[in-house]
DNA sequence: TTGTTAAGCGGAGGCTCCCTCCGTATCTTC
DNA sequence: GAAGATACGGAGGGAGCCTCCGCTTAACAA
């Protein structure tokens, strides 16, 4: 705030300006071309040379996330007002369904998705616990309703999400997508009394499933 | 038409050998570097020109097949066995950790996966036939038995299977995804009264049964 | 205004990988 | 053997990645 005492320049315009243009171009040629898109391709289209965007964002992750932290964001707000709903286990299919739509309306999403998912470095720290926390309220609220099992942490759920999310670009994978969210919520129900104990005797070997959160 | 005599001259033998040999260093490759590794690296460890390996194996994808030929095999074979369970529910189940076992063993197994779950293309159709079926018979079975909904069609599965296996690279992985796919069986059971009467009108088989809820 | 200076710019260049093409070498057959 | 068919290798052109550095230009001070 106070620019006096620190020895700190105004930035340059230039550079704020380059910033931008390098973002909406990223933006454009991410969700048409997809996560793969060459930056070389985004610098041209922003009109600037390819060193100005390496400058802006040294690796490609960090232009996804500065390009999709806006829709990160929505999506983790949109998590904040289903909490409000009546049914919690239906708010998080709602939840898990408006992120489909997500990866079908942007293209690069994925991309976003895939960095919060994969990188657990500090770095892209932002978009994951962002995503975790989340789907972490709806699951602990679901939980506490004693209408969902409480064995699934929200690291599991997102990188499952992701995980289907993965084959967007074949045909019909959406309505596949949301099939399969809606099996899976159905099994993250509380199972009533007969088929926990079928369930019981069913799965010897299943590693501790360790509880977090 | 003409000389029928012998159409087909013995292959030849340098032939047959830098085949197998492009093979070898092909699955050892992959296995280490994954799917991404580079198929010049392949060559090289292989002893032959890059040209010889791209007139065997034309594109990528021809090789991942051939490498992993035998590993979808193996898995297809598995479902066979599983035929015989009793509980056919949890024969599903166990089919699928046993995959999740051979994609943590070779880690190029993902590539097969994704050619099987990803090329819709007649060229790669072999693991995608051989998968599905074996998936298709566990959940016919199931679902005869009346023990799993019938809207879920093996290429969903498939897809669903592969996508919570992509993450295949971060640490602790193959729990979380056995516990996803414990959760997913579970939400493939035919659901108790209550809920079998939402989801009456589910339909049978493969296309996308676009139902809504 | 003008001068100083650091921040910022661009793109050449070195690298890796992809894939094709074709002259040469080698194998099979007669 | 000789003739042909078949396969081999790797040069080469293209595309991307990323770094590096000489030049430009905006901010600030005088």
């Amino acid at each position: 705030m106070d620019e006096h005492t620190d020895q700190t320049r105004k930035p340059r315009a230039d550079a704020v300006r380059n910033r931008e243009r390098v973002l909406e171009a990223a933006k454009a040629v991410f969700n048409a071309g997809g996560p793969e898109a060459s930056l070389e391709a985004v610098a041209k289209r922003a009109g600037v040379g390819i060193g100005t965007l390496y400058r802006h964002f040294p690796t490609r992750e960090d232009l996804f996330e500065a390009v999709y932290r806006r829709e990160v964001e929505q999506l983790s707000e949109f998590a904040e007002q289903l909490k409000n709903a009546k049914d919690p286990v239906d708010a998080l299919r709602r939840w898990l369904c408006s992120g489909v739509e997500f990866v079908a309306t942007k293209k690069g999403m994925v991309a976003a998705l895939a960095l919060a998912v994969q990188s657990g470095s500090e770095l892209h720290a932002f978009s994951f616990e962002r995503l975790t926390k989340a789907i972490g309220s709806l699951l602990d609220r679901a939980a506490a309703a004693g209408a969902m099992r409480a064995d699934v942490s929200p690291e599991d759920l997102l990188r499952a999400f992701f995980g289907m999310c993965y084959m967007h670009d074949q045909p019909g994978w959406q309505s596949s997508v949301l099939r399969m969210l809606d099996v899976f919520v159905d099994g993250l129900r509380v199972q009533p009394v007969v088929k926990a104990k079928v369930r019981a005797a069913a799965k010897p070997a299943k590693p501790a499933a360790k509880r977090k959160r």
